[in-house]
Formats: C-alpha cells, structure tokens, sequence
DNA sequence: TTTTTTATACCTAAAATCAGGTATGAAATT
DNA sequence: AATTTCATACCTGATTTTAGGTATAAAAAA
C-alpha cells in the first residue's frame, strides 16, 4: 500500500479549509495533517511533523503568503508549496515560484484540478491551474524584472502615503523630519520604478506586496 | 420533528461549496438542497423548489451578486438571502441590504457564525458576521451624502489621473489645453472631497462608480 | 425663453511632490 | 574586522498639484 501524502492547508477561512479538506479526504492519496487560520503557526508544527505539501492561501491577514512561502522553504526546503488565491495577477504568481512555491491554483479550481496538480507538485513539477495557466500565458514586460525589496520602513511609509498621508503628515506620526520621509518617499519611488503617486498605487495594488 | 431549513449555496468556487456544505451537513436543522456555481440557475431551480434561504457570493464573474440579489428577490420574495463575500466595505453591504438580502457574512465566519446567522434569518431578523458588524458599525460621512455625480468629461479625466497620467499628459491626450484639464482636475477633487491623488482613488476604488 | 450645467480657458500663488546631490551613525551581514 | 544596508537628516531646484479666482459659448433643462 502506498503512502498517503501529507498535507497542511493555510487559509484565513474555516470553510475554504473544511472545503478542501472534503475534496482530498475523498480520495486515500491524502492525509490532511492539520490546518491553520495563522499561517505562521505552520514554522512551529514543522518542526515536529513531516510534511509533503503545503496550501497556502497568498492572501491573508497579518502575514503575507509570498513572505511565508519563503520563510517555509528556508527552514524546509523539502517541502512543496501550492499557492492559492481567488483571483490572481502574472506577477504575484511569478513573486510566488520565485520564492520557491511549486505551483499556483485559482481557488475556483475543482477537485480533479486539485488532485492533479498535488500529485504533479509533489513528483517535482511547477502545476498550475487551468486559469492560471491562462494568465501567466501573457506575459508582461515588468514581469521579468524581479520586484525590488523595501526594507519596513519603506514599507510603513508606503502603507502612509498610500492611505492619503503627504510627507508631513508622516513624519509627525512617525516622528521623522520631513526631509526623511522625503528621502524614503524618494528611494520607494525609485526602487518601484513609479513617476507618481498613481502609479505607485497601481504597482503596489497589482504585485500586492504590502500585507493586507 | 422540525423541518430543516432548505438551503441553496451559489458560488463559484466549488471547494467553498464543499466547504459550506460540510459545515451544514453537521447539524440536522439545515438541509442543502443544490448548489450553483452559475448564479442565474437558481432562478429556473426556484420555480420547482421550495427554498428557505440562498446563501449568496457577492463577486462572480458574469452575474453581480447584489443584482442577482434584486432578481431572485423578485421572482421570490419570500427567500430569504445572505450575501457573502471575501472582504467587504460598508457600502456594498447597504446596498445588498438595499435589494432585500436578509444579513451579510465574510467568508472567515465560524462554522457557528453559519448556524446562528442562517437561523436568525429564517426567523426574520437581519444578521451580520462580526467582521461585518465591525465594517458597519464606523459609518463614513461618505455613507451618508449620495454620490456626487460626475459629467462625462470629469470622468474621462478622472480615468486618466487614476492611471498615472499628469495633467500635461491628459491635456494632449484629449486636446484640452493643460489648464482646462487643471479645471476639471479641480472640480473632480472637490466633488469627490479628496485632498489628493491617493485619497481620489481610494474614494472611487471604494465606491466603484467609474466603469459606465 | 430663461436658467443651469457643461466644457472650455486663463491668471495667480501656495503647497507638495519629484529629483539630484551629500552625509553619518547604527545595525546587519560577510 | 570589514563591508553593506538601513534609517536618519539636510540642501537645492524643477515640476506638479492644489486652490482661489474669473469668463464665455454651447448644450441641456426648467
């Protein structure tokens, strides 16, 4: 008899765990060992628990998916990773392999695309669903140049101006000088690459790598 | 023995289906009488089934939840409707309120939070999860002056500054001399009570009244 | 027909952003 | 121990947005 593969499910939502969790216990393939609504809960539990493949919902509260999917596969590079999320843009998904995801599933995905791609992830492929497919079969220009890293206060300070905050209005609240928030605003506009505010928050909202 | 309540499931992810589903199953009160990932079919299935309460995904392609909302209310006043979605904002819940849905309930709700609102539905009352209670509960100044409306030509500019365009660019774009575009740059901030370009498009991301 | 709205255009000026530079101590990494 | 990155801060100047006006012809509404 063959061994079932051991997975973990990471999604904020108690249904969409209880939904995949009915799809894989439909066939003996799967074990689902456990879940988790706190993605980072999964770093402790795989310290004590062999895993073969992890879900991860990309979008979540508190922690970023793209950022734990790299922490996982620094501490455990055995382990596949699926990425999931409802909608998706190409280079989200790209941010995602980049960091050592094997693959990538829309959530509207069915059970035999789940299974599929599973089994494929775990013999060693990069799997992506039907839709997925779909996107990243267009590529864009930005996609090929990797996102560039801000450190956290670049991110804080993006996450201000974003929400409508001018470069004053920042450095009272984060007790800054003015003209330091102005060299941050500087290197995050720079590092992104983007001419104006408008476009700042077109690129932020599309590879999405603030935490939401 | 009392009747369970008859329930019918509309989203387009199967595995929240399954999801819902197998919360339901766990309780003999609720009884899921069909699901659809095509939210129109329900319409036909109404006309040969009783149903007590639908329970709706908000964002589908094709069919706009809270419109559906409106249609089925229509053909069937006498269902009762929860709306679901992901995230939400307060405004896209009124207006599913607006159309005859009995209650509201993000997708991260317990399992519990499932029983209590469907049943509290049935019995007539309007029923929010409590994350929804939480959106609702902070009314924006927003929520309450309609919308101001704006010409065609603001909202032709409007698009244009959202994406990235500086006045120059838009004065040439639509010959307009730049300080006829500074004009409507003006009069499409004030009307939208935005203090600058992140504000503005926050206000119409969240209030989504481009796109016609 | 009269009034209001819409689209157009100009003037002035303050405020904010954008863009180039330099610099320094602390923290992290190699 | 040496190097790199990060967070901080300042200077200058150009560009752009924001904000207050006024004005006029055409179109739409009353």
């Amino acid at each position: 008899m063959i061994e079932p593969i051991k997975i973990v499910i990471i999604d904020d939502h108690p249904m969409v765990i209880e939904g995949i969790s009915m799809f894989l216990s439909k066939s003996d393939n799967f074990e689902v060992l456990a879940s988790f609504t706190n993605g980072l809960e999964v770093i402790e539990f795989a310290k004590t628990n062999q895993i073969d493949l992890i879900l991860l919902d990309v979008f979540m509260p508190n922690i970023n998916g793209i950022d734990l999917c790299k922490l996982i596969k620094q501490n455990n590079p055995e382990i596949k990773i699926l990425g999931m999320s409802s909608q998706s843009e190409r280079s989200l998904v790209m941010q995602f392999i980049q960091n050592g995801a094997s693959g990538y599933l829309l959530k509207n995905a069915s059970k035999e695309e789940f299974y599929d791609c599973i089994e494929k992830a775990i013999n060693g492929e990069i799997v992506f669903s039907n839709e997925v497919k779909l996107i990243i079969s267009k590529p864009e220009i930005s996609d090929f140049k990797k996102l560039p890293t801000l450190t956290r206060r670049e991110k804080e300070i993006l996450n201000l101006i974003i929400n409508a905050k001018n470069s004053q209005e920042i450095a009272d609240e984060l007790f800054l000088s003015f003209l330091t928030v102005q060299t941050h605003r500087r290197n995050i506009m720079t590092k992104l690459e983007a001419k104006n505010i408008a476009e700042l928050i077109n690129i932020v909202q599309k590879n999405r790598f603030l935490d939401q």
